[in-house]
DNA sequence: GTGGTCTAGACCACA
DNA sequence: GTGGTCTAGACCACG
């Protein structure tokens, strides 16, 4: 469980920590039931408050990421978004729009947009979860 | 030239002018000299400080976006990323990783995303430019 | 807009504020739009720090009840809560299960219980709200 | 006597062991006199620390569900709150007024609210109880 | 003025 | 040992 912050980046460090778990779990480096690295324990490694760490990890919770239980600790759910229909369809399609428009303003062409989605792609891990359409 | 904002974005209201604004160019609504409306008139549209408009503009001339003549106004440079193309490839690549990394989160399958991808870049107008790879 | 925070009580300072601001939605003495006092001002009526009237605030945002806008304040989005169906109802039949056990060990009948949630019932405005089954 | 801990809960362990054992006496599966199991087999079948399950016992006999006799073992009291009157309904008042919240938060009518509290009526074992109200 | 992030450090609760 | 709450106070970002 490797975390890396960069202090130069304008997304706050708790968030930088979140999104590298989400990352661990989406490319199947952490699944379900795993435990994550104590609260006190990542604090130190990566050098920021105990308070920080606990704020990222309280994200994950909410978003059903993680589950935190006192006494023993933080554990994958393996569960996703658990977010109506609408909602989740919604945050995709605002997500694509944006990613989309940036790519462009990047300077790539719809072809190289697909090859590197692609890529992404390619490092995710997706079971095979029965979800009601 | 509609500028919208949501009130129930939790983006920042400068971030979705430019960003709007990123999005026109990408559609191909807006192209090549066209001219922005003034930083007053805009404030005047969408009923924010001009100070906000006034940022919004920042943003985009750093990105290369537009270009800020005094006393005549912001035109469109027609342009994309003036980044070297390491740095480009560098950012297209984080943002896809972001991208799938969330979509996967929401509960979506690859196909899913790609489909998503799709309608998104079917909404952009590509100009054919030659660029190195 | 008064909150009233007991220093007996088992339940953290953050969540009694956020339940008495979901009290005031739900009864309709707070509705879409309505704007929250400030963190800095609720915080100094409830004499408590001013982190954890952001805390309340953030537990809000993320159940989707309020909104928080960088430099114009907090604000009741007058929506109910974006889980799926089955998140839902998984909810609420807990939460019942919950309240009827503890109905039971206070020493009241089915009849008091029924009584009791009428009671309850009267003093939430439920809005004509359109919602898929 | 069978207890089921769902390790997916934010609930600490301590209290899941205490309601379930509340809820099998609601139901009327336990009931006046029924010998609990010794804090040692429970914390087996469980698969948790003794010290969790005493401490559910403590709990429970604070609020007169039990009765812990040295040497023999804890038994049911079939006893329900010895609170006074005005406490009790003071506190029925405040379950259900959580209650309500809650489940209008959860985005349901005040019709699906009678009817899931219905439902969990039926699975609870009333007693022909005088009581002054 | 608004909200947001982070630190340091005290103290509590659960297993 | 684990996580959770709260305070005090510094400093940043948005409008």
């Amino acid at each position: 469980m490797l975390i890396r912050i960069d202090p130069q980046s304008p997304d706050p460090i708790f968030e930088q920590i979140a999104f590298q778990i989400k990352g661990a779990v989406a490319r199947g480096d952490l699944s379900d039931g795993d435990k994550l690295p104590s609260v006190r324990e990542l604090a130190k490694d990566v050098s920021v408050n105990p308070n920080t760490v606990i704020r990222s990890y309280e994200v994950l919770e909410r978003e059903g990421v993680i589950l935190r239980r006192q006494g023993s600790g933080c554990f994958i759910t393996g569960k996703t978004s658990m977010l109506n229909d609408d909602e989740r369809k919604r945050q995709l399609s605002l997500l694509m729009r944006r990613t989309v428009t940036e790519a462009y303003h990047l300077g790539f062409s719809s072809e190289d947009i697909r090859k590197s989605l692609d890529v992404g792609l390619r490092g995710v891990h997706f079971r095979k979860e029965k979800r009601k359409k």
